[in-house]
DNA sequence: CAGCGCAATGACACCGGTTACCAGATCGGT
DNA sequence: ACCGATCTGGTAACCGGTGTCATTGCGCTG
């Protein structure tokens, strides 16, 4: 009798025919050391890659196995490892763009190798966000877990899973961790560049709309830009400044802001391209013509970028490359072989329509 | 000795002290057990809530193992059923917004059921793309998996769970399935909607720019279109209608081709927002003043249909809530108790600034 | 009051791999 | 030919749960 709750599930539900039973059943270790003539052991030191295996018969097993289409079941290997083959990517951030690219290049970096990413969008501000974090690390025995911004920035996070004993690798614009564990974006690279197009376009009066102070990366792509005007022997004048919140609607608010000075700046350089499309729009409410009257850079190249009209000017941020690269971080942290070494990320200047020369 | 490759892992680095080891241990089933003093199986029987344990025991039971802070191994527990905890999302839309939303929605029906979700793009396009999802179902022993469009509408990858006897819940257009495993958009009165909204406004000479005609929802639309045209005494005129990829550039291209016609199209209907945007740029280069020359409606109200200029007006597609239907109608199927009936799945028409009254 | 049926529980094997430990085989050196 | 060192492979226990089946205790019936 069965103990379960009903649920009408289909498993099991076909005839008793136990005909190609053996055939159907998924082959075990057991069988593959049968045929092999081997003691499972064998097979698993095989699967293992453990140097104490006699050529001839590795090949042999190996063979077998490929023969038969044997997969190790990770599950079974996960228990006796006492460790899954799971990755865990613990995401916040807003832009679905963002996330996708991230998350696309982790699964870049794992395929091949075994192992699967489990995902998991967070809340840091809600009460239970660590005991939340805790219950998904331990229970499912996390191989590693793979932080992008903002949620990398998290100590909290972060010092639990050093306790937990759990590998992770931090994706964030300042080095906040050892260097194994860390991935830096150098968004102080791509403020500079964004200075330096608009200083060269002869602009003299350039405002910022920054991210909410308390993400690095706008402190970070502040700074950065700050610097790249320094190189062309100007300054970052704090009057233009306005602190957003990465968000469209701040973006509106911030520009009209900027735009109702005296004197107004010719440009703007946005923290993200959301602001910038806010910047945009308070520039069509001023009657301000892009970029003949105001030149506007973002930051990201979301897809939209390229959409709207004019188009954007922005900054890169090779998202995909970094969610590659940080899974092949972990990876190789945890002594599993990955196919390449270490790159470095840097952001590049997209030139498109909506930044020109200044007025005048 | 370990016969494993080295990699630095931080894991059991920790000093030989014992002290507290046996208090750092997650508890398992035996603690429970021998603290309860009953065996570990009545303990198994009260984690599955079989019905064959008395209150008392099962109080008891369940008073120490909140007290220990116990939860069972889903990977232990996975091995003995057969079967993991892990949901699979398998997706191919090239569409960021939708498949974080459509994600999202799945999380959220999942959360707290103790499912994980596992998350795997493919191309189904590729040789081995059979081969492929065989292996991530099979070696994952998956509790089921969620499709979405375009993936959904894969005749071999459903014929293969079904083999596989892996659960599946397709989200798509159309019925293509036994109702249990099928979430249906209802694409068609979204069509409709655009459909009435344009006819209202007064425009008779109406275009629309379809998706791929290898997509069922292609044909929903379009069909949904011509229906609410009908309802308002018109009828679809196949001169005004192009096949566009779902991408920007289509959109412009089959915008141009409609707008060189004479008489042109007062109204365009493009299959999604991606392609809506195409027009506006074929508008712009046409010199055609939207609204007033020309109206746009299009399809999913992505984030990007409020940020342009004029803002969009668009079929809103609940993919979030789609998601969380889907997940619940899985783990329904499976006998998993989820809090939630079923729900109808609705799209909405959000009028905004691209679309007016008829010219003249 | 014996006999029955059923709720409640436990003993034990098993899921598919792994490690710990041991024993047999191989091999070069003397 | 003998011996210890070095490989190689086997056995048993274990990882943390579950299935099967037998056993216990109890209220009910005849």
């Amino acid at each position: 009798m069965n103990e379960r709750k009903p649920g009408k599930s289909r498993r099991g539900a076909s005839r008793a025919g136990a005909e190609s039973e053996q055939s159907r059943r998924r082959p075990t270790i057991n069988d593959i050391a049968r045929l092999a003539e081997v003691s499972k052991k064998t097979v698993s030191r095989v699967i293992n890659e453990s140097p104490f295996v006699k050529e001839d018969t590795r090949e042999k097993v190996t063979a077998i196995m490929r023969e038969l289409a044997y997969e190790p079941d990770p599950q079974a290997r996960g228990l006796a490892f006492r460790r899954s083959f799971l990755v865990g990517f613990i995401y916040d951030n807003p832009n679905p763009q963002y996330v996708v690219n991230a998350q696309q290049g982790i699964l870049d970096g794992l395929k091949g190798s075994g192992l699967e990413l489990a995902v998991r969008p967070c809340n840091r501000a809600a009460d239970d966000f660590i005991e939340d974090m805790r219950g998904f690390i331990q229970r499912q025995k996390l191989f590693g877990v793979i932080l992008f911004p903002s949620v990398s920035e998290d100590e909290r996070l972060a010092e639990l899973l050093q306790r937990l004993d759990c590998p992770y690798v931090r994706v964030a614009s300042v080095s906040l961790d050892e260097a194994d564990s860390m991935l830096v974006t150098n968004d102080a690279v791509g403020g500079a560049q964004a200075a330096r197009h608009l200083a060269d376009a002869g602009h003299t009066r350039i405002g910022h709309v920054t991210g909410p102070l308390t993400f690095r990366s706008t402190h970070e792509r502040k700074r950065g830009f700050a610097e790249g005007l320094a190189e062309r022997g100007m300054s970052l004048n704090e009057t233009w400044v306005r602190e957003g919140g990465y968000t469209f609607e701040s973006g509106v608010r911030c520009a009209a802001e900027l735009i109702a000075l005296t004197p107004r700046p010719t440009a703007i350089f946005a923290g993200n391209d959301e602001m910038a499309l806010g910047v945009y729009q308070a520039a069509r409410d001023a009657g301000l013509r892009v970029p003949a009257d105001l030149s506007i850079v973002g930051y990201d190249d979301a897809p939209i970028a390229a959409r709207v009209w004019p188009s954007l000017t922005t900054v890169r941020l090779p998202i995909r490359d970094m969610g590659r690269i940080a899974a092949r971080k972990l990876m190789r942290q945890e002594g599993v072989e990955s196919p390449e070494a270490d790159e470095q990320v840097r952001p590049t200047l997209v030139v498109r329509a909506s930044s020109g020369d200044a007025p005048g």
